[in-house]
DNA sequence: TCTGGGGTCCTAGGACCC
DNA sequence: TCTGGGGTCCTAGGACCC
């Protein structure tokens, strides 16, 4: 069986581990830029916050004293995570992180008499050792056990943990789900099959196959085939990723090529230092920039593109120098820029990379690759200290707005491990 | 005034080949 | 007058996830 690990309102769980006061209390999170709610407390979903609402149409709650807010954390929250997340891996025979709040526990091999019980003494453990709240839905397939997490979550009488383990159980889950709910479906998805009579997941799994593939296509009938209790998706290995993005929306506009420089430079180098920590190396680096989408009344200009390397790099001059080179070339004056970003794709480990044909430059990707194991001793503590010149005084969060931070519980800590 | 960021996978369509 | 057919590979864009 697969066991799916959640935590609950898990940004707003972080705030709270630290600032007690904060229980019981309309707690929202923002994203970067204190742009939109990203994380809600329980409290300000019943007030009616839907996720994703800009923040400047709730902030006039914040001012009358009726609802908290954060700007997101995500040094507190990925520490917070990796605690809950080395709990789970000592219970767990294989553990596969989903995301920053998520885990999938492949329990193949646990009895299931014991499945139960082994999750809900978890449940108490994982709140006791770090203060965050865990919902644990138990199911045949990773689609069927996200369904029961969902009733782990929504009914208290469950005490966090939810089980679906025999048809008569499945047929009532999924006759409960709206259709929407389901892992995979999406909200664009959703009211078509709703209008062809489809409203809940039961429904769905009734349709024939051929129906589903029609419609669509072969990934609606891998989920089709996971509410069956059929295992379609499969168990990630422990494979490096595929691209890497560095990206932000500016607090202001920018119009000019010296300060998208910076930006892009610095985005660049974090793409870069990301790299190296993978232990990889990119043949690809892209480039975009864009325009405020809501500002209808200006011109708008979307555009991306990308240089191929001659050879697979991970040097932060080299990737700053790329991009800055794609910039240039898709760089117009005149508009508006409100976001840019860097993305580094073919990505190959950097212990087989082939050397060009002509070596002359392997001088210079040594010295490179040098200075770049430098910058990254240096920079270690997360100040940025050590920078490429293109880059000035800058840092890639700098421009961006975050006026309501709680303290650095964490990170404080980290950095005097670091200065050590 | 103010609207996030980082991933994966699939597909349609173009380029190219014989 | 009249202009094939089938295959592969690559890329951009879309849909989905959290």
């Amino acid at each position: 069986m697969y066991a799916l690990v959640d935590c609950n309102n898990f940004f707003v769980s972080c705030e709270r581990a630290f600032q007690p006061a904060l229980e019981g209390c309309p707690v929202v999170v923002l994203s970067n830029n204190d742009g939109c709610v990203v994380a809600r407390s329980n409290e300000s979903k019943e007030m009616g916050i839907k996720m994703g609402t800009p923040f400047f149409k709730v902030k006039h709650l914040v001012d009358q004293g009726k609802l908290i807010v954060r700007s997101s954390n995500y040094t507190l929250y990925g520490d917070l995570s990796a605690r809950v997340m080395s709990l789970l891996a000592e219970v767990a025979p294989k553990l596969e992180v989903y995301s920053i709040d998520e885990a999938f526990m492949n329990m193949d091999g646990v009895r299931d008499a014991d499945l139960r019980s082994l999750c809900s003494a978890l449940v108490k453990k994982v709140r006791r050792w770090t203060g965050i709240p865990v919902s644990i839905g138990i199911a045949d397939t990773k689609t069927l056990a996200k369904v029961a997490n969902h009733f782990a979550k929504r009914y208290k009488g469950y005490k966090g943990v939810c089980v679906i383990d025999t048809p008569q159980k499945i047929r009532k889950a999924l006759s409960l789900t709206p259709i929407g709910d389901v892992w995979g479906i999406g909200w664009r998805g959703a009211p078509k099959l709703e209008a062809a009579g489809v409203k809940t997941a039961l429904d769905f799994a009734e349709r024939p196959s051929e129906w589903v593939r029609g419609r669509m296509g072969v990934t609606g009938v891998r989920t089709w085939s996971e509410l069956q209790g059929i295992r379609m998706v499969e168990d990630e290995k422990d494979e490096k990723r595929k691209s890497i993005c560095t990206s932000r929306s500016f607090a202001n506009m920018i119009t000019g090529l010296d300060e998208l420089t910076l930006r892009v430079s610095d985005f660049a180098g974090k793409c870069a230092e990301k790299l190296r920590k993978d232990g990889t190396a990119a043949r690809t680096v892209g480039v975009f920039i864009h325009t405020n989408r809501f500002r209808e009344d200006l011109g708008q200009y979307y555009p991306m593109a990308s240089v191929r390397l001659d050879v697979p790099a991970s040097s932060t001059p080299e990737i700053v120098s790329a991009a800055l080179g794609v910039l240039k070339m898709v760089y117009r004056p005149g508009f508006e820029y409100k976001r840019a970003g860097v993305i580094v794709t073919d990505i190959v480990d950097s212990d087989s990379i082939q050397q060009t044909l002509f070596g002359f430059d392997s001088e210079t990707r040594d010295r490179d690759d040098r200075i770049s194991r430098v910058m990254d001793i240096v920079n270690s503590s997360g100040k940025n200290t050590l920078r490429l010149a293109t880059q000035r005084g800058g840092h890639y969060a700098d421009g961006i707005r975050r006026e309501y931070c709680s303290g650095l519980y964490t990170t404080s800590w980290n950095e005097l491990i670091q200065v050590r």
